[in-house]
DNA sequence: GCCAACGTTGGC
DNA sequence: GCCAACGTTGGC
């Protein structure tokens, strides 16, 4: 069992909107870093749990959890022309970015804040704060309990 | 393969 | 809106 973090503009598709999908199962899409894909296509597996991170807005936090559904598939965006996240590189015999399906899971009464998670020492190795722009990352566990308990 | 230019992310 | 960090592109 591994644990995660995805980050999401909330404006755009954030933990709302995936508590109101259907089944509150949605596809994790439109990562378009390598790294961040090669999590997503080599690490991701299902029932690994990840935090959901709101990003892009005044307060940024840790929102809530989820768990992978799925294993990684193609995502299928990089094939629609009509997409922004369209990739013309990409082929459907060599697709380039992946995408999974994510389960809601909780939703935390009391968000975690990144500026709160900065004065936490058993938090400070946390990718979230030595690797800004990383959309997915793996967290470790005692890092995952930790910030569950922040949220109780 | 190097590196300058450029674009994006994301906190503040 | 600004800017630091850092990823990507493309000429050479």
């Amino acid at each position: 069992m591994n644990y995660w973090l995805l980050k999401a503009e909330p404006h755009i598709y954030g933990i709302d909107h995936l508590a109101a999908e259907q089944h509150q199962i949605g596809r994790w899409d439109g990562i378009r870093n390598y790294q961040a894909r090669n999590f997503i296509r080599d690490q991701f597996k299902p029932g690994d749990l990840v935090f959901i991170y709101h990003s892009g807005i005044k307060n940024p936090a840790v929102v809530g959890t989820a768990c992978i559904q799925s294993p990684a598939y193609p995502d299928p965006l990089q094939f629609n022309p009509e997409s922004n996240y369209y990739d013309p590189k990409s082929s459907t015999e060599k697709p380039r970015w992946f995408s999974v399906d994510v389960k809601f899971l909780s939703r935390f009464k009391n968000p975690v804040y990144l500026r709160d998670l900065k004065t936490f020492a058993p938090l400070q190795e946390m990718v979230l704060l030595k690797q800004g722009r990383l959309s997915t990352q793996p967290v470790t566990k005692p890092e995952w309990e930790f910030i569950n308990h922040l949220a109780q």
